[in-house]
RNA sequence: GGAAGAGUUCCCGAGUGGCUAAAGGGAACAGACUGUAAAUCUGUCGUCUCUGACUUCGAUGGUUCGAAUCCAUCCUCUUCCA
């Protein structure tokens, strides 16, 4: 019996969209699938029974975050991630290439790996391809993520392919450290904005690919259309036997655009970030806690949510807790959020059901306004 | 009763003759956030017929080309002495 499988179920006939399972060793998942982030071994403010509730089938962590603090070593000897955490579902953990990009004042790239100083002492830190599966391997994540080059958008042709051209060689050496059959390497799709560099990262990056892949650098400030752009592109080349992660997005919008453009997993920190500043998306739209129109408004956060924040509490409450800075408050909409995006899911996967997914995204838009 | 000090735009608070509609906070209002250096950041915040005009710094009167800033009187508050 395979510790990894990737099985299609079903699929639309008038667009990519598409059901599948992925199973892993902490369990199956059934996509199209959002992942919470949880970047320093915690989704912000919630625990994992919470996030069980919820729906959540997997969560991220991350790999430079941990490294820094507290340290690989120091999860292991707690027994892994899952148990340090108390999480027994899977586990994706990227690999520390969103720094590359993130941090990227204070780092120095070379095709050795990265310098970082680290954020939280300035102390010079050093990954390589190597070290972040390594790092990975000691977490004991069920999905591992390869260790890229993720880019800015506007750095032009040819540094996009160097970059894209640097992140298959890091490739290359994390598929040859690898070796743990308790966790499957997923490579990166990376090429900007470009539709041709696309194309090759991907046909170059497939041989690499066991189970899934990901496609990332994408969602880092482009345009949306340029996003679906690309997308569009790479579309058509999937092998259909894989499982094809979109890294980094997650409005509803996007989620639903990407799921017709056959993406099968999604993570990102939009719906616990904008909920810790006081946003929530709803079934009505977005809404925006603060705005003193909901002084007064004793209804529930979203009208058609069944979701704990919604059924115990008003608008005005969780307004007046974000006004005077009380935790309740951005813990309360970081659970609606992520529940209203595992539902979206579901909702998504009935459309794809009944075979009327470009009828939902129509129906979705015009509703919410997204 | 005597002495010292203070009253600034919603609040706290800087400013002691022109560069001041008045620093800086806070509150309020609005917005942003997409593989988390984020419970963060940005904008507005006297009024209007708004690239200009008008009214504001306890009150009134005065000095000056010009006053939140100097002078006089009054009002209010704080502290100290009896």
């Amino acid at each position: 019996m395979e510790e990894f499988e990737f099985k299609v179920k079903q699929k639309c006939t008038n667009n990519y969209g598409r059901i599948c399972e992925l199973k892993t060793p902490h369990g199956v998942i059934e996509t199209p699938v959002f992942m919470p982030v949880g970047t320093q071994a915690t989704v912000k403010g919630l625990e994992p029974e919470e996030l069980e509730k919820l729906g959540a089938q997997i969560i991220l962590s991350n790999t430079y975050h941990l490294f820094i603090r507290p340290g690989e070593e120091l999860i292991a000897k707690a027994g892994g991630l899952h148990k340090f955490m108390h999480w027994n579902k899977p586990i994706l953990t990227d690999s520390g290439g969103f720094q590359v990009f993130s941090l990227s004042k204070l780092r120095k790239i070379t095709d050795e790996g990265v310098e970082f100083r680290s954020h939280v002492d300035g102390s010079l830190q050093f990954i390589s391809p190597e070290k972040a599966i390594g790092i990975q391997n000691k977490l004991g994540s069920d999905i591992v993520m390869a260790f890229d080059e993720c880019t800015h958008t506007d750095i032009g042709y040819e540094k996009a392919r160097l970059a894209m051209e640097r992140t298959l060689s890091w490739l290359d050496r994390c598929y040859k450290v690898q070796n743990n059959p308790k966790q499957m390497l997923f490579p990166i799709v990376q090429g900007n904005i470009f539709a041709d560099l696309r194309l090759e990262s991907l046909k170059r990056t497939l041989p690499y690919a066991k189970v899934g892949f990901s496609i990332g650098g994408l969602s880092v400030g482009e345009p949306k259309p340029k996003m679906y752009e690309m997308l569009d592109v790479l579309a058509p080349h999937y092998p259909e036997n894989k499982a094809r992660y979109l890294m980094g997005v997650g409005s509803p919008d996007c989620l639903i655009e990407g799921v017709i453009r056959g993406i099968d997993m999604f993570d990102c920190v939009l719906p616990t970030r904008i909920a810790r500043n006081g946003t929530a998306f709803t079934s009505e739209g977005k809404v925006i806690i603060k705005n003193a129109k909901y002084r007064e408004d004793f209804t529930a956060l979203d009208h058609n949510c069944d979701c704990p924040a919604c059924k115990n509490y008003t608008r005005a409450y969780i307004r007046h807790l974000m006004n005077v800075n009380e935790m309740l408050g951005a813990k309360l909409i970081s659970l609606h959020n992520l529940h209203y995006l595992t539902h979206l899911m579901e909702d998504i996967k009935s459309a794809i059901r009944e075979d009327k997914l470009l009828e939902f995204r129509e129906e979705y838009l015009k509703k919410t306004g997204y």
